[in-house]
DNA sequence: TCTGGGGTCCTAGGACCC
DNA sequence: TCTGGGGTCCTAGGACCC
């Protein structure tokens, strides 16, 4: 039997602050963007359990947690620190591993089918990593135990916060039966619509769908989301994990049509993602542009290049691909540029490209 | 209420080649 | 004169997750 663990740090944000502003700790605490007396625009990142109380929650718009709760503590978000905690943490995981594999700056899976013998060693195994996590990092966390990586991610939202929690595989069912379609991983709130549109109200209704009926309205993906609602889930725990794209994007204080404000922030995102390409030893193929409007509408424009590393061309062509693509008279609410079909700058191929 | 920034995966049509 | 099937690449957009 194959055990499966998803390690989640608790309100990973807030508690990396709280190691370095302990008197926030009794605090309702908010990282995220600056709620600017309540006209800031952007959103909570993360809150502690005591600011959840007052309503506010990840996600939601910083004004909103403003008008919530205006004397909450509110800090500014400094990813570098929480990457630095992040690696401090996997590092510490990894260890208990068979397989690792990191999903995110504060969630990892782990097959330790070798390690742990059975149900009730997994338990005691969990209960260690938890405690070696908080030892060495100061960060609390929670585990999700199953016998896939799907029902270990369920396991362990049901756990939260500081928990272990283990759903055997006998009890998938029955544990997801009662939760509402948008808990279950890869419903969101499009397919939640759709699929309550056709009758279906829990992942219990799901599970017992008619497939064909899915497969008219989703194709291969109805299939999947009827796996999931059993509780089954094939893929495995990935060890080599590849960056596929690079990207920076920013709002702008206020919506803009100047262009020369816009052209500004195209060589500024720009910089930063050759930056972060150059350091990882990349090259690029692909420059994507993404445009927001004021009115929400998105667009994105992208465009193959000659393989490259190289600042100019990427600020070259994201220029030109705004330039002659935007809608001008629109205000513009957000700019993003990235790049993708990366490859190793020397050295070794991409899997599956030939050597000419 | 008024909506960030970092990503991934999937689909689908058209160009182009054999 | 009319028309195949397979394959890859390119581009755009949608949905989702943290």
């Amino acid at each position: 039997m194959q055990i499966i663990m998803l390690i989640d740090m608790d309100y990973f944000f807030v508690a990396c602050e709280e190691l370095r502003h302990p008197e926030v700790k009794d605090k309702p605490t908010i990282v995220g963007f600056d709620p600017k007396h309540g006209e800031g625009r952007g959103v909570v990142m993360t809150c502690n359990y005591l600011a959840r109380k007052f309503g506010i929650k990840s996600g939601m718009p910083i004004s909103q947690a403003y008008r919530l709760k205006p004397d909450a503590v509110y800090l500014p978000l400094d990813y570098d620190f929480y990457e630095e905690k992040s690696r401090e943490v996997m590092k510490v995981v990894k260890a208990f591993a068979d397989r690792f594999e990191q999903v995110s700056v504060d969630e990892a899976f782990i097959d330790v089918s070798k390690k742990a013998k059975g149900y009730d060693e997994a338990i005691g195994y969990a209960k260690t990593i938890k405690d070696e996590v908080k030892e060495k990092t100061g960060l609390p966390c929670s585990i999700g135990i199953s016998t896939n990586k799907l029902m270990a991610k369920m396991a362990c939202e049901a756990g939260k916060p500081d928990g272990v929690k283990l759903v055997k595989e006998e009890e998938a069912k029955e544990f997801l039966k009662s939760k509402e379609l948008d808990d279950l991983y890869g419903i969101g709130k499009k397919t939640k619509e759709k699929l309550e549109a056709m009758g279906y109200r829990t992942v219990g209704d799901l599970a017992k769908a008619n497939t064909m009926e899915l497969m008219e309205k989703f194709g291969s993906f109805g299939v999947e989301i009827r796996k999931y609602a059993n509780g089954m889930d094939e893929s495995k725990v990935e060890e080599n994990y590849e960056v596929k794209s690079i990207g920076r994007e920013t709002t702008f204080e206020k919506d803009t049509t100047d262009t020369q404000t816009i052209i500004n922030a195209i060589k500024r995102l720009s910089a930063e993602v050759i930056d972060e390409v150059k350091s990882a030893g990349l090259t690029f193929k692909v420059v994507t542009v993404k445009l927001r409007y004021g009115d929400f509408t998105e667009r994105l424009k992208s465009r193959s290049i000659r393989r490259s590393d190289d600042p100019d061309d990427l600020i070259s062509n994201s220029v030109d691909l705004y330039l002659r693509y935007s809608n001008k008279a629109k205000l513009m609410r957000k700019i993003g540029v990235r790049v993708s079909d990366l490859t190793k700058a020397r050295g070794q191929k991409k899997i599956g490209e030939f050597t000419r």
